[in-house]
DNA sequence: GTACGTAATCTAGCGTTGCTAGTTCTTCAA
DNA sequence: TTGAAGAACTAGCAACGCTAGATTACGTAC
């Protein structure tokens, strides 16, 4: 069995080299730099390889987009760790929300913009996707009103933020206040 | 001088009909089957010919954009018009915003999401795009705090609902109460 | 009316993309 | 050693955005 072992080990191991390259393409030249020509030269296997990987170019997406979940879960709880109030538990989370986004734009992007044909809140959700909700239901959650309400517009205000801010539309700058307005707004209910 | 003018006016109508069926096509297929060729095909005129109007293809995007703007505009100001008081404004124009971008998903996605080079937030920045702006300020206006800081907030919270309710993220259904949610917010401030 | 020069338009094609059919090579068990 | 099964490669299709260069249409001057 340990043929086929170390078999399935260097399949899983190419497997995320290619997310590996697909993010870091990403990251620095943007989504539309990430082809399969260019991923099967990084990984130096021919084009076909990568379609024995993933069904297709957004399954490549939707699979770095995973990883970024996790990542992006992390952070928030540990964000949720350092307040000592309800307000600060607010504040540490919408900012480490936005410093997330604006630190990883492209993988940003994958989770949040691009077609990746990932389910949400319906039953086959990933369990990946469900955390990164329940990390900010966390700080929301003292509340009066109905939390899954109050989760959702809560991380609406700040996806906004976050696409408003990078697109330009908004000024730069005043995000300390934006965010105080938000968290001021989910207190007074 | 009326041959030219005819000339003009020729040109300018083939640029609409051009720029409306980018919209028909992108509203019934999604903006992936808007090709140059489709466009070509569809006005009855060589690929070549969209290159004298258009720079390239996200220019055309962008003109679609601009067109959206304008009818948006228009939607959120009738919006405020039918409003009693401010709470009523705030609803209206929210429950305006969110409609319009659930009936127009294509037109809104060139407005805020396709790389359209669009300028914003700065001196350059189109009067429509700026008008759009004024309109969702006129119903923030009254407020103790900022009012830039308000309406770029308020606007980032429906942004955020906009699309985290079209990518499937939030529940279906519950769209009434995120708004009141997000109106209650800003009253409280 | 005719010839000319400009402007408008088209044909054809380049380089790149995602993806795949068909072939060759590699590996392992009998 | 051999043959079957699996893994990987070569080569190419159709479609994309975009453009150089040829061709046609048209307004103007004689």
């Amino acid at each position: 069995m340990s043929i086929a072992e170390r078999k399935g080990r260097q399949r899983a191991e190419r497997e995320q080299r290619i997310i590996a390259a697909a993010r870091l393409i990403a990251e620095g030249a943007g989504w539309s730099a990430v082809t399969i020509r260019r991923l099967a030269e990084e990984i130096e296997y021919s084009q076909p390889v990568l379609y024995s990987h993933f069904e297709n170019r957004d399954a490549i997406v939707a699979a770095v987009a995973i990883e970024g979940f996790r990542q992006f879960t992390t952070a928030l709880r540990q964000a949720a760790r350092e307040a000592t109030d309800r307000r600060s538990g607010l504040e540490c989370v919408a900012m480490a929300y936005l410093g997330f986004a604006m630190q990883n734009p492209a993988l940003y992007e994958a989770m949040f913009t691009l077609p990746t044909g990932l389910r949400f809140a319906e039953l086959e959700t990933r369990s990946e996707l469900k955390d990164a909700f329940r990390a900010l239901a966390a700080v929301v959650e003292p509340s009066k009103t109905d939390v899954a309400v109050a989760t959702e517009t809560f991380w609406a205000a700040l996806h906004g933020l976050v696409e408003l801010e990078r697109s330009g539309r908004i000024r730069r700058g005043a995000r300390d206040e934006r965010v105080a307005f938000v968290v001021d707004g989910l207190l007074g209910c």
